[in-house]
DNA sequence: TCCTAGCACTCTTATTAATCGATTGCTAAA
DNA sequence: TTTAGCAATCGATTAATAAGAGTGCTAGGA
């Protein structure tokens, strides 16, 4: 159980790190704080031994350990309100009923990314009661016909199909097989469907089956899939815990990798932080992140930025956005 | 004009920078030529003279300037063949038919940026003989309703239109209209199309029929704007130019900006190479690029790297590319 | 006239040493 | 329990030195 002066000194280490990315030493607390450099001296070794502090050498001043971070974002952290300029840029693009909610979310982060300097992730997953409301066609030539799905949530995803092994008739017809089998189904069933309801029905009757089975294979796959989008990845190069190239371009790669992230999905509806090593990502980075859900979407919203993190400041941002989201 | 000899000390030197990227003593070059260090020395000093080589320091070995590039490939570059390899990867992608255009060449740049640790650009603009083929609306429920354009090459842009301000009534015969009227125009005409033949007509009966207008506008305009993408960016990182950290930013941050990334269309049919201050983008890279041009398709691919950059590898890829596109 | 051996000179890089300043841990006194 | 004082530690900076690579120039030889 830490006093409230060892608070006190670990809550200004960490505030101090923040700001200035030095290791903290007694005199500039002691100029803070009511006591001597030698006291806080003192109470730092027992931070120290505590493991919530830690020096960069033996005669260095201190910085925070991850658990120190930990214990800061867990027991001595205020929120702050957001000042007045920041809620009105974020307001205008909340405000405008133009948008879907996918540009909604990507333009938001843009705002938060400029205001935080670190990079923002969203990871949308559709929400399962997306349902297939209608499948058409537009025959564009005598090569090809396009193909045309919608979700009873607005979704909307196509493909082309060349008319060269199959017959434009061979592809009407297996759509209206699908309509009338399997429009309703929410669209992670439909694969399922499409295999076991539709292939063994036009295996019957189309020569090249498998050709028209694969592509609408992969329109619904497609429209089920993931939205990844990675927003500010420039951001990483501003703060000097990375500014040694092959760390960036480790965390560079890993802000590529598709399955990496994927794995950012947070299912939890509170505001969470994981600290260094607290997340799969890299153990030199903190990631916040939270899940939204609206009545067509849900997915998750993560700012990643060095453990040396404005962590209030980021909590407060994605907590903001959450809630107008879910309005 | 440059003797035999001294062609021959340039383009090793060339050759040599690329590979190693050390400076080039006369040493080096005495082994590799039938003269001594002596004479070679005094023809780098005529070859510095005609501003062919530099030096980083004054008891230094040479590296080329922009000039001695650019006589590198103008006269000397050598192009040898693609090594099965590069083909047989290249092969898969070009002869997967399942694939649009615009896949093929993205994934065909991504090979490239993996075969070369260079960076690809496509910049796809859509043919002018793309033209209005069908719009057609799909009611998803009571608050929304679909609209999806189709062109006559397969090119499909769709957005949704909420049901609050205007009916679906209402959706419905300015679809008819345009269907009627403006069908089969080129996609870069269908805005002014819109403008003078539908905004008219839609403003006597339709109640709020700027909103009308400007969804229709946005989803025109979506579908004739030009197609950017940036492939293999993290390589930026692996080359020994780009170390420093603010050089890498200031980088990255042109590969984001989207009109910089216009600046890059090649009306060109040739291989095209900028070296250094030759280009707009920055003086401390090169850009080989070219355009191409399907009956459906057209735009340019580019490739960035450093000014040490394996010139003939990346001209033979690129015209292999073009080739095999344009097939 | 062209080529080359030889050599002094220049500049980079690596190594070592010396100094300065910040900060600590410890001790002893208040 | 707090604090003043002080030796000890270590990073950062600067200076000095040496080693190595490469050049430009000169003079002699083909």
């Amino acid at each position: 159980m830490l006093t409230k002066r060892q608070e006190e000194i670990l809550k200004l280490i960490v505030l101090e790190y923040i700001k200035l990315a030095k290791p903290v030493g007694s005199k500039l607390l002691s100029v803070k704080m009511k006591c001597s450099s030698a006291t806080i001296r003192n109470e730092m070794m027992e931070l120290e031994e505590m493991g919530l502090l830690e020096k960069t050498h033996t005669s260095s001043g201190r910085i925070p350990s991850e658990q120190g971070y930990r214990y800061y974002v867990d027991n001595l952290m205020q929120l702050k309100e957001l000042n007045g300029e920041e809620v009105f840029k974020l307001q205008t693009v909340f405000n405008n009923t133009q948008l879907e909610l996918s540009d909604v979310l990507s333009k938001s982060l843009e705002l938060v990314s400029d205001m935080t300097s670190y990079t923002s992730i969203m990871l949308d997953t559709k929400s399962h009661d997306n349902k297939l409301k209608e499948i058409s066609i537009v025959p564009v030539d005598k090569e090809l016909v396009v193909v045309i799905v919608v979700t009873d949530q607005g979704y909307v995803e196509h493909k082309n199909i060349e008319l060269k092994e199959v017959s434009l008739e061979e592809v009407k017809k297996t759509v209206k097989l699908i309509n009338d089998l399997i429009v309703g189904t929410p669209i992670d069933e439909i694969s399922a469907k499409l295999e076991f309801e539709i292939k063994p029905v036009i295996g019957k009757y189309v020569r090249q089956h498998e050709i028209l089975y694969n592509a609408f294979y992969d329109v619904f796959t497609d429209i089920s899939s993931k939205n990844i989008n990675v927003v500010g990845k420039n951001n990483i190069l501003k703060h000097q815990e990375f500014s040694n190239v092959s760390k960036v371009k480790d965390i560079f790669d890993k802000l590529e990798d598709r399955t990496m992230l994927e794995n950012i999905k947070e299912s939890d509806n509170n505001i969470n932080i994981y600290i260094g090593h607290e997340n799969k990502m890299d153990p030199d980075v903190t990631v916040i992140k939270t899940n939204y859900k609206t009545n067509k979407d849900e997915g998750t919203i993560a700012i990643i930025g060095p453990k040396r993190m404005e962590y209030d400041k980021v909590v407060n941002l994605l907590d903001y956005i959450k809630k107008q989201i879910e309005r």
